[in-house]
DNA sequence: AAAAACTTTGCAACATTGTTGCAAAATTAA
DNA sequence: TTAATTTTGCAACAATGTTGCAAAGTTTTT
C-alpha cells in the first residue's frame, strides 16, 4: 500500500508528507469508503484536524479520492481508481443499512435515465441501498 | 397553498404553528428543493435558528418532506407528493449546474441496477446533473 | 367558553465542525 | 548543502447544530 499511496501522490504532483502518505494508505488499505471521522481514527498517529481537512481538500482537487453523499448530508470519502476515469460523468455507490459501509459500484448495469421537457443531463450518480457481501 | 398546508399538517398529527405553516408554505411554493438557509431566507417573518432544525426534523420523521443529498454534502429539502409514496425505495432528483436547482424527478424512466455477487440491493437514489428547464 | 393538559417556541449555553492567518517545520529543487 | 517552496500545527474565529428550560402557544376536556 505504502507503493501504491507514493505513486498515486507522484501522479498528481503531492509532495509526499506523513499525513498524506498516511492518510492515502488507510483509504487504500479499506475496502469500503469512510468519513473523515473514519480516517482520522485509522491513522496511527495524531494529525492537526486543519491538516486533515486541508489534506481531503487537496485529494479531492487533485481527484485521488472523490466524496460519496449520503442521505442526511454524511460524507464519505474513496480512492478514485483508473478504471474509474472513463466514468466521471457516472458514478455509483451501495450503502449498506446493515454495516452502514459505502462501496464503489462499476457503472457497467446501469441505463442512462430519461429526462423530461426541457432537462438535458449531462451526467448522474447512483446510490443503492441494501445488505452488502458481508452482511447477507 | 395555506389549505395545502394546512392538510398535509393535519394529516399527520402536527400542530397548526405559525412556524410549521409558513414552512411549508415556503416549499410547497417553491418549484425547486431548498436548503434550510434558503427557506429560512424565504420566511415572511423571524423564527429562531432551533425551531427551525426542529421544524425539519418533524417534517422529516412525519415524511412530509425528504431530504436531497447533494455531491459535496450539501442538503436540500422538498415536499413528499403523494405520488411519491409508492416510490419510497427509488427516489430520482435532478440538479442543475447553472443555476444550482433542484428538482424531483419522476422514476418512471429508470432501470433498476444490477448488483455484483453478494449484494442486495433494497432501493436506489439517482442523482441527475445536467442544466434544468430555466436554464437551457 | 374557560380551564387543564400538552406541545412548541425562543433564549442561552454549549458542542461540533470547518476555515483562516501565520510562524515553524518539513519537503523538494537547485 | 543551501535556497525556494509547500505543508503543518496552533490559535483564533466563524458557522452549524444540539440541549435544557421557562414562557407562550395549541389542542383537548370539561
Amino acid at each position: 500500500m505504502q507503493e501504491e499511496a507514493f505513486v498515486l501522490l507522484g501522479n498528481k504532483n503531492l509532495s509526499r508528507t506523513p499525513c498524506r502518505v498516511e492518510m492515502l494508505k488507510v483509504l487504500l488499505d479499506s475496502g469500503s469508503a469512510l468519513s473523515d471521522a473514519e480516517i482520522r481514527n485509522k491513522l496511527p498517529q495524531h494529525f492537526d484536524r486543519t491538516t486533515i481537512y486541508r489534506t481531503l481538500r487537496s485529494f479531492l482537487e487533485q481527484d485521488v479520492i472523490h466524496s460519496i453523499a449520503l442521505e442526511g448530508g454524511d460524507v464519505r470519502y474513496a480512492v478514485t481508481h483508473h478504471k474509474d476515469q472513463n466514468t466521471r460523468q457516472f458514478h455509483a455507490h451501495f450503502y449498506c443499512d446493515s454495516c452502514s459501509g459505502v462501496y464503489c459500484l462499476s457503472r457497467a448495469s446501469f441505463v442512462p435515465p430519461q429526462m423530461p421537457e426541457g432537462f438535458v443531463a449531462s451526467g448522474y450518480d447512483v446510490l443503492v441501498n441494501g445488505k452488502c457481501r458481508n452482511c447477507n
